[in-house]
DNA sequence: CGCAGTCTTGACGGATCTCAATACAGGTGG
DNA sequence: CCACCTGTATTGAGATCCGTCAAGACTGCG
């Protein structure tokens, strides 16, 4: 990943650039106070697992910068992909000691780590961090049976181009382009975990894309450099309603 | 279905079947009260639709007897169920003005409404409720990502019997019976029913269902009624760690 | 009895997986 | 600088699982 800034270290809250959309986003000065007293941060390198499933886990955390998958394996080696988090996401869930899925880094990763026990202390003593996960959890949710919707239901062709429409409105998001300027950006994920996301094998990803490139649909610089000429043709290939939206 | 039961009409909540495990399960008397004066009572018969996706929904929901099911449907007709929805399990989000899902009677069904504005208010003002609600959703997340695994990676024949199993242990769990005996039960779902929830076609249920009859792995009389006359074998089908636990 | 809804079964085709060979890029060491 | 190696990606051929289409069976009901 191309990473220009320099590694984060370890900030005060207010600085935070996550600050307002973590679950801390409600949390008034006094309660960032107490926070800050329960908190360490933690970086990995791209390919690095941040815990395994089943493993004790004595914290919850922010990511704060990069992103990292959430996956479950089966005993033969079977793996579906069942969350990707991104800067601001929550990992782990108070009062569960044992995590339940493996976090793994796919880029480089910061995040920002709570001693858990004294979460939930705070979490007991004050609203605003509860209100806030329990927005997170329902946003969580909704966008599990979006993915329910797409496993189940979809072709290899329409869950390839869902996949890049939702990285294209991350991008855009985080960017803060608009819908109208070109979009070009870079897959985060290897074809191996957009395969493990999308329920495929890697095989099928790569003959999938392949075949949206030749029909003119994405256009490809190397492996993972993508540009999107047309998004609302795009958007026609995911299968979804026409309106869901422009790219924000 | 078979409901010997006769219906339920409004109750006071300290009798309510659901007390215990629904939204309201922490709450103090006081808060009770005040959900007694924003409560009213719907009932369907099978196959009802409580609500469509895009309606407009001035309330929230406990189920209270009965089964509903969560739904998505795509342009051109393909559906995928997203949740099954139990006694005591939540519908509808609070701040949310349109329902994001068809909900679909699929037995006879009660449902304990919230007028949406006041459930709120409540919500803000005590804790209690926020808390019961962060919880379940956190368990629904968990059980949409178990789903998630079993649309991705999951052979029919393994979603099949994980649905059994699922249906065993709900089953299993009402009745109060434990795993040594005998387990006995009503599909509570058609066969498209369990097509849309496995992100399969009616046919390729009703074929596997089939193979695990001939292969003894399930008794069939009627086409509803399931004996299990061996659990374990029945779980070593679903693909799924060995040890998932025993029936409960 | 006939009808509608639900379910089963068969034949066929196609989308996706599996297995395997090859290509490409970046990094390392000679 | 180039050979080599490793991880990642592409592409092909064949097999398989599941979906599609279609016919028919079972059940309950008017």
């Amino acid at each position: 990943m191309v990473l220009t800034e320099p590694p984060l270290t370890q900030t005060d809250c207010a600085e935070c650039p996550i600050r307002h959309r973590a679950v801390c986003a409600r949390c008034e000065p006094t309660e960032l106070e107490q926070l800050e007293s329960m908190k360490y941060y933690r970086s990995f390198e791209a390919g690095q697992t941040v815990i395994w499933s089943g493993d004790r886990m004595d914290f919850v955390a922010s990511v704060v910068e990069g992103i990292a998958t959430l996956s479950q394996t089966m005993e033969d080696g079977r793996t579906q992909m069942v969350g990707l988090l991104l800067p601001s996401d929550f990992v782990g869930r108070p009062g569960r000691e044992v995590a339940a899925y493996d976090v793994i880094a796919t880029t480089s990763l910061t995040m920002c780590c709570f001693r858990r026990k004294p979460f939930e202390g705070l979490m007991i003593k004050t609203p605003h961090i509860g209100q806030r996960l329990l927005e997170m959890t329902l946003d969580e949710l909704d966008a599990a049976r979006e993915w329910m919707l797409l496993l189940g239901r979809k072709t290899a062709r329409e869950k390839i181009a869902s996949l890049l429409v939702i990285i294209a409105r991350r991008d855009a998001a985080l960017k803060q382009v608009n819908t109208t300027t070109r979009i070009v950006f870079d897959l985060p994920l290897t074809r191996e975990a957009m395969a493990d996301y999308l329920g495929l094998t890697l095989e099928t990803v790569s003959r999938q894309i392949s075949a949206l490139k030749r029909d003119g649909v994405i256009v490809l610089e190397g492996k993972r450099h993508v540009t999107i000429p047309d998004f609302d043709r795009l958007l026609g290939e995911t299968g979804d309603d026409a309106d869901g939206g422009p790219l924000i």
